[in-house]
DNA sequence: TAGTGGTCTAGACCACGGT
DNA sequence: CCGTGGTCTAGACCACTAG
């Protein structure tokens, strides 16, 4: 079923169906998903995989395992979760909603001697055919590692799709900060803020490549109705020194 | 050098003695610490499971790999990063840092018919005989999970250290929502707020345990100073549905 | 007892970086 | 070319859950 000429290993390819399934809702919540043997059985692999691609998924927070049990598929409702900073259009795409995206200003810039284009977009998800606003999103990408960005058409493609396919550059983690930011005039037309708010969530940081370079620095500020939610696996530090 | 009939598995004992390697200076900011074949000999281990160690190493944000180059350690400054939502004294002791804790409430609430033990305190470090707090943290935790939670004594002892030892319950999995508050009394009192400040940071929400049991709410304002630094690996969400 | 996930081994081949 | 990390295989034994 996996196919090895994909450019894609196969813990991902899998990682893919699988995901796919559950969201086309052929495993319903709640309930388990084939055990890891059958897996490998359906898809003619090994465990080492299998249980990778499943690795994924339990981070993405798709799915929970339970020894002895089976694999488990998370209840959660539809909601914006804001876990992937700047992988909006890929985000929302892997969650099967049709993003939308309005470039408020571009213009390149000078900071600290680099040249950056900057790229300022409200964000939102198209329902119903009206657009609900769900953030705006300041970019800062420098021309020296991206030249010739700024040809791009962005308001209907994702930006992290032109790094990839134009420039073979793969974003690869992220590093934001989270603090309040006091609401302006701009940000309370754009996301309709009512009047009894004052601050709004504010994520600021940079994306690295895999060389960790990086490659982008974000601020992004999300209306009051987007839920910005973490999703940690705490696993790491119930162990302390040597 | 890994012992079999130590409890953790022997890639959680890797894990912590590359870690205290790293946070002892052994291996320097930026450069590589040995490669896996090199720790497979030290160890006595396998690759599979040196890999293990090291992929929750780059999830922690302390080290990252490049492929045909090495594994390096990531240069960050001392700052309070608040990752780990609820696992305030188990992270700063990875850190190597002393956790102060001061109770502020503690009673008993009923909510939606069940009991919790109600836990309010602030929490901070510890710096050359000063002590500087951080974060108000709000504990809801059910009595018919951890029957005789009221007995111990919370300014000395870890929360999830009790929770574990003496219940046998591990926090696994957290589910948290941020947003701005505003600003009250008790806040900027106990936080030393100035008084431009308007709002402050709020992490909002429930810890889980390896079976998905909710073990906790929690909530969580922290300090303007604190730097609430989320790292995240953006590897899943490249690839869209199948 | 049978089936699940959790851990671990001992190999293999590949893609990439630097020499 | 060699050493690095990235992927994959084909087994093994264990711990836990449930009938």
């Amino acid at each position: 079923m996996l196919m090895k000429d994909d450019f894609a290993p196969l813990y991902i390819q899998l990682q893919r169906k699988l995901r796919a399934q559950i969201l086309n809702g052929e495993f319903k919540e709640g309930e388990a998903i084939p055990s890891e043997t059958e897996i490998m059985k359906t898809f003619q692999s090994t465990r080492g995989t299998v249980r990778k691609a499943i690795a994924l998924l339990v981070n993405e927070g798709l799915v929970h395992q339970v020894q002895g049990k089976g694999t488990f598929v998370l209840l959660r409702p539809l909601q914006y979760t804001m876990t992937n900073f700047g992988g909006f259009t890929d985000y929302l795409k892997s969650r099967k909603e049709v993003a939308v995206s309005k470039v408020l200003a571009q213009q390149t810039v000078t900071l600290d001697g680099k040249v950056y284009y900057q790229l300022v977009r409200a964000r939102g998800v198209k329902k119903d055919d009206s657009v609900k606003y769900l953030m705006i999103d300041t970019s800062l990408i420098p021309l020296a590692i991206f030249p010739g960005l700024d040809q791009y058409d962005f308001e209907n493609q994702s930006l992290y799709q032109i790094f990839r396919e134009k420039y073979g550059i793969d974003p690869k983690r992220a590093e934001v900060n989270l603090s309040p930011v006091k609401i302006d005039a701009q940000m309370r037309e754009i996301l309709q803020v009512d009047k009894s708010e004052v601050a709004l969530l504010k994520s600021e940081g940079s994306i690295y490549d895999q060389n960790d370079v990086e490659i982008e620095k974000i601020k992004i500020v999300c209306a009051p109705n987007v839920e910005v939610k973490i999703m940690t696996n705490l696993n790491n530090n119930a162990n302390f020194a040597e």
